[in-house]
DNA sequence: ATCGTTAATATGTATATACATATCAGAGCG
DNA sequence: CGCTCTGATATGTATATACATATTAACGAT
């Protein structure tokens, strides 16, 4: 029906954000550089300069660029460094550690995204997801809970499979290629069921990892990997790329 | 001429930040709690709509709350803090949440390494080692109990530093430019030191990060971070290619 | 020359306004 | 009963405008 949408999904100020991000980071604005004044953006963009202010506003709270009244704005030096998380496979984990590893499938529930669902996984549209919940063990005890949500639109195989042997994690890995992921790690305290997963007491601490996943700029899975704590210690290590 | 300073030396929308930061992180306004639609905002603080838009774009992108159209603004499930694993300087992540900082020196003694010591720092040979206590705030409440050591025969400057005022994180950055950081998180339950640091209940979840740093092959500090579970998030974003 | 004043400039913050868009509730119809 | 259509509503984005504030350059007086 709705004609055309052509139109960018997004919005000016992002796209100025973008633009002017990218040729910082990809070093053709050096720092020190100073990148052009608002009225010269505004003409450039052929927008208000509210909206380019918003724009540069924004990298400025993101540490890019340094902002001085009557001088301009100039590319700041790196701040930081991001580590790198190895994307963790756990059964490599568990063999790490000695111990035999085993898969157990739990819960398979294919059915409509809610409204919850879609902000886990960045997910605009409705549309059908496969929600699968399925436990790693380490020896006899149970290691990890991991709660996973697929979204058949970018996977649609996915719903002939049962992950009855797989887990869902090697299984995706080996059919779909990401291009990006983000991970959120904090500390949790069980909840009834987690703790009835995990062999714990509930209340107790938990480390939670999640993980979101996306193949050109479709998400493809939200999951959640819940262990006991102290049974997992994540670790990252870094050298600079350069010093401030 | 100019009379009346007694003018805050924050903005508006800042106020208004801090203010619905505050409510939510003190738990008056639970997860799941719609908090007033802009145009109510608007006449409590007496300003424009944008002005509150401005405000609660802000808490959004900080996670703290997630707007729906039609529906209003609703406090998120804590994953309150968003900080990218990076370099994290805990200054800036509260002010991210338009919450006032304040740094706040704890125990501080100079003392020989014990085995503990060596075996957290990766030191070889018994030495002068620098062990301090901190706490950080975020408003009124303690955001982070930080517990460092600091290898003397590294950093020897770091003796006549009494840190009453700077953080030694800050402090050590500015002076010591390191070539090499090992992370290491997890979740704990909190000793009843670290609940009594952060106003907590004993045993309640917490999110620890350790960190090691080396100066060319010499360790240099080792300092451990614990937040109380929720009121911190670690996030890692990356793309196979390059980080972003 | 040095100090203090003034003017110009770029950013910082706020306003009123306008229209787009997503979403929900309810009316109306088959 | 279920479906679509419609209007109401809250947020999303953008504009033009105004004034405040920090900083620098230029100017003038001592």
């Amino acid at each position: 029906m709705e004609a055309v949408r052509e139109q960018e999904a997004t919005s000016l100020h992002q796209r100025i954000l973008a633009d002017i991000s990218e040729r910082i980071l990809s070093g053709e604005w050096a720092p020190g550089h100073r990148i052009p004044f608002e009225h010269e953006l505004t003409e450039q963009y052929g927008c208000s300069r509210m909206t380019v202010n918003k724009a540069l506003s924004q990298l400025a709270k993101a540490g890019l660029i340094e902002r001085r009244r009557r001088s301009g704005s100039f590319v700041r030096r790196p701040q930081s460094q991001a580590a790198i998380l190895e994307i963790h496979d756990i059964k490599v984990e568990v063999q790490a550690l000695g111990l035999p590893y085993r898969y157990e499938p739990g819960t398979r529930q294919k059915r409509k995204s809610m409204a919850q669902d879609r902000a886990l996984m960045d997910l605009r549209p409705s549309g059908l997801i496969l929600d699968l919940t399925c436990r790693h063990f380490a020896g006899q005890r149970p290691f990890c809970l991991e709660e996973r949500l697929i979204n058949l639109a970018a996977v649609p195989e996915a719903a002939d499979e049962m992950f009855d042997d797989t887990a869902p994690g090697p299984w995706l890995i080996a059919r779909v290629p990401w291009s990006a992921a983000e991970h959120r790690i904090r500390a949790s305290a069980a909840s009834d069921d987690v703790a009835d997963a995990l062999d714990i007491d509930a209340g107790s601490p938990c480390l939670v990892v999640e993980r979101r996943t996306w193949s050109a700029e479709h998400p493809v899975t939200h999951v959640r990997f819940t262990y006991a704590a102290d049974s997992h210690t994540l670790v990252a290590r870094f050298t600079p790329s350069q010093n401030g």
